[in-house]
DNA sequence: ATAACATCTGGAGTTCACTCTAAGTCAAGA
DNA sequence: TCTTGACTTAGAGTGAACTCCAGATGTTAT
């Protein structure tokens, strides 16, 4: 797969793509006979769980860490285990903070609501 | 209130508070004879709510916004109940990443449990 | 009165995550 | 062969959200 297939499939563009391989986001990617990005099955497997631990908000240097892990070998495994663990519970933080605040909208909007038939908005 | 207490009740720098205000995430803070800032009750509400949003990961644009449509009167209500439409809407997807990754995180982290008996990790 | 500390302003600096640019290489079609 | 278009690199630029700094002013304790 050329890197402009990679960056339709993924929704990534092909600057971030190389900006992830530059930074070790994700491994050396598969070239071709003339240098030519070239990805894999297993290529695209790193590029699609960058994409999907990006969208939750995981920061670069915790994804680096991770491949960088990987490629050291099985006895980085507890290491490995420990970051998804980290990565885990900011991310249930993450969650609550998200529900706490849809729930405060929800509150709001329900008073707009009733703001839109008086026209006007009490104790806001 | 003084801004160090304002800023240890929420958890927010006093640097920050001063560039809440200056860019109008936060409406323009009461002040004492001497021109330091004292916080009264509603300049703490706003402070709170700029909090939970930001926790939310709402952009700063878009609470400036609010802040200044609020400050407009009544005949914004329509445009404040749009603008937070808009980011219950922006929340609620945000939400979906993070409940999908984190399951994805505890089938990862499953088989780093079973990872951590046997030595070695199988299909990574 | 003086020292020590808090707060003020304007503006510069930092971090993160891209995003863009320039200059070069390579492959395919007219 | 020439041109067009996709790809390459290194490195510069951008935008968001702070964060820090310098120099001035204000407040509190001894």
């Amino acid at each position: 797969m050329t890197i402009s297939d990679v960056s339709k499939k993924y929704g990534i563009s092909q600057d971030t793509l190389r900006y992830y391989e530059k930074i070790g986001v994700i491994p050396p990617v598969n070239r071709n006979e003339s240098g030519l990005r070239d990805y894999t099955e297993e290529d695209c497997g790193w590029v699609e769980l960058a994409a999907c631990m990006r969208s939750a908000g995981l920061p670069l240097d915790a994804l680096t860490e991770y491949v960088r892990l990987s490629r050291e070998g099985d006895t980085t495994i507890p290491e490995r285990r420990q970051l998804l663990l980290e990565q885990k519970e900011r991310l249930m933080i993450q969650l609550k903070a998200i529900q706490e605040t849809l729930e405060r909208l929800d509150y709001k909007i329900s008073r707009y609501d009733k703001a839109m038939e008086t026209g006007r908005l009490v104790w806001d």
